[in-house]
RNA sequence: GGGGGCGUAGUUCAGCUGGUUAGAACGCCUGCCUGUCACGUAGGAGGCCGCGGGUUCGAGUCCCGUCGCUCCCGCCA
């Protein structure tokens, strides 16, 4: 097909372009027909240029000029222009200049449109998913797509400097049976048999090790079959990263590194040279979560001691009962009504906590709530509260981990409501120091708190099988303003280690063998101690775009109920496609 | 599986303690307009008030159910 091919893209042209015979191709963004005079704004993904149809242009001109809507898509031969200097505008990059138009031809015409494109109030988000095609054309999302490709690209390139290989792994793998359900795609072939996407290369990454591909990186999509949320989609991508030949802190510095050399590629931002670090049981105590925001203060503390020579029987029980009483002081909160308070509460008892005891802190002392109970202590809690005028204290009494995540959730709110958080920070936290092994109180015995190829911190390989509970494993999650960015571990290695541990968790060997024998097996053939992290590139863009929800980084994403609006996947299979995967639907 | 919020014109929303003909802005259609850039201006079309049931003389509004979207708990590296 023959058309009037650009010669420049609409964001290009300047005033040093004056005289310049050009064409363009692009979309009507703008249409302002003056009668006489009529200007056009075209876009195309390089910016926009004003387009003019003079007074004086020839009648054919004028009239394919009259016919067009938002979003046809045209060609536009002319010349470039100098504004006249009163007529310069200064919003726009292309703003000195402008297009006489000498021809225009329609390259297609566009159905009145479902929600506006260049409008600031965006469209529902379900009608905006159907039509994302269209959504995709809005400049919010032309930005954050630039920036996926412009994080994606830096860290490939910070990557391959240090002589990574970028390798791809299998996209149809063996189900596993730890972590997240699996999507499930039936074999044609073997029936009764099936394959299982992955949840993350893992395991082939660490094969790669075995093979001696020493620094591996694949920017691979992952997939779990569990509910959605604003940053959870079925399918995400990772930055998926494995070493051999190193220790903890080799993979730390070496995320620091592509963390610094993404934030100042893309988007001129110099993060510092060392992140902060907490480890997971400092991270809850004093944050009430394992993905604390540390763009605010806020930190979370504990009067169980004072607590529990209190006269006020909740908190006493907690006390007495093994459990915790920790608190929260609301600087400058003290004129927060009942009705402000009841919200915190409610927050605080989706985490589980009963209630949400509070004092306020006046010029004489501490006042309302449960002060009564406290007159005698007045001071002590003013001291350790470090509670000033005006000052509101929050507390929760419950087990230690109850009492912490609830006022995690209340500190959020408290950020939120109060305005905490300034836009553009970036506060970068490694979590460290994670246990290996959670008691499940149900089944009595002892879980994996993670997965089972973690390597447990040396100091503890004594005394492992005696007493899990305090065994730290080498395992460090990258948190970035409240949310998980990245996760990895130092892996196990040792099969006599291997072994250890999932006799601990009381995995039998058949069952080992049976689920992950062809990683054990490679780890008979000399396998190298070696560890890996991945980060979560939808996350990472999402905060560097400041939005909310990894679906505004996503081209083609579904929605929260795990479907995609755009082609209504998932679908209805035809009586031949079971027949021939052998299987059947009962319901 | 559970809880909160939302559902009114093509779009974004308003619509009070139930009251007669359901509004606004943008978009759309027909005109007018030589410098706009959120162009201006005159007129017009456009509504199963998500769906079903109930209360009532009367329901967009109240109640019950249901569906859809969204946020969260559970689940989930």
């Amino acid at each position: 097909m023959k058309f009037l091919k650009r010669t420049h893209t609409c964001g290009q042209l300047e005033a040093s372009d004056n005289g310049k015979k050009v064409i363009l191709n692009g979309w009507i963004h703008k249409n302002r027909d003056h009668g006489g005079i009529h200007f056009i704004n075209l876009r195309d993904r390089y910016g926009i240029v004003q387009v003019v149809i003079d007074q004086d242009a020839p009648d054919q001109l004028k009239k394919t000029a009259s016919e067009l809507k938002f979003e046809y898509c045209i060609a536009v031969s002319g010349v470039v222009r100098k504004r006249p200097a009163e007529m310069v505008n200064k919003e726009m990059k292309t703003g000195e200049i402008e297009i006489a138009a000498e021809e225009i031809t329609i390259l297609s015409s566009c159905e009145t449109l479902p929600f506006m494109i260049n409008e600031k109030a965006e469209a529902r988000e379900d009608l905006r998913l159907k039509y994302r095609f269209l959504d995709l054309r809005t400049e919010k999302m032309q930005e954050n797509i630039k920036l996926r490709h412009n994080v994606a690209f830096a860290a490939r390139e910070y990557l391959n400097n240090l002589n990574f290989f970028e390798i791809e792994t299998p996209t149809f793998i063996k189900t596993t049976p730890e972590g997240a359900r699996d999507f499930i795609v039936p074999s044609r072939l073997y029936p009764g048999k099936a394959f299982a996407l992955p949840q993350s290369p893992q395991i082939y990454k660490q094969l790669l090790m075995v093979s001696g591909f020493d620094k591996y990186f694949q920017i691979a999509r992952c997939y779990r079959d569990e509910d959605a949320r604003g940053d959870r989609q079925p399918e995400f991508t990772q930055i998926d990263i494995e070493m051999s030949f190193v220790d903890k802190e080799d993979i730390l510095k070496l995320t620091e590194g592509m963390m610094q050399h993404i934030f100042s590629k893309t988007a001129g931002i110099e993060l510092p040279k060392e992140f902060k670090r907490l480890t997971y049981h400092d991270s809850m105590n004093f944050y009430g979560t394992d993905k604390p925001d540390l763009r605010f203060d806020l930190a979370i503390g504990d009067i169980t001691d004072i607590a529990r020579e209190s006269e006020f029987s909740v908190f006493k029980q907690a006390a007495e009962s093994g459990g915790a009483v920790k608190f929260i002081n609301a600087k400058e909160c003290g004129n927060f009504s009942r009705k402000q308070i009841t919200e915190l509460e409610d927050v605080a008892k989706i985490y589980k906590a009963k209630g949400l005891a509070w004092i306020k802190v006046t010029e004489t002392g501490i006042d309302g709530g449960i002060s009564k109970f406290f007159k005698d202590k007045e001071k002590i809690i003013i001291d350790k509260t470090k509670a000033e005028n005006g000052d509101l204290l929050l507390f929760v009494a419950d087990t230690w981990r109850i009492s912490c995540t609830s006022l995690g959730a209340v500190r959020n709110k408290l950020a939120a409501d109060l305005n905490l958080v300034k836009k553009g920070k970036f506060e970068f936290v490694w979590i460290v120091d994670f246990p290996l092994f959670d008691w499940n109180e149900d089944e009595k015995k002892w879980d994996p708190a993670h997965h089972m190829f973690s390597m447990p911190q040396e100091q503890y390989l004594n005394t492992m099988e005696a007493d899990p509970g305090p065994v730290k494993g080498d395992l460090y999650d990258l948190v970035l303003n409240g949310y998980e960015i990245a996760s990895g571990s130092i892996r196990v290695h040792d099969p006599v280690i291997q072994k250890r541990i999932f006799n601990i968790v009381g995995f039998s060997e058949k069952e080992a063998m049976d689920k992950f024998g062809f990683l054990l097996d490679a780890f008979k053939y000399g396998p190298p101690p070696h560890g890996g992290i991945a980060p979560g590139l939808d996350r990472l863009v999402m905060l560097m775009c400041s939005e909310n929800s990894i679906r505004e980084v996503i081209a083609f994403p579904k929605n929260t109920a795990g479907i995609s609006p755009l082609d209504s996947s998932p679908s209805e299979l035809s009586e031949q496609q079971l027949k021939e995967l052998h299987i059947k639907f009962t319901e």
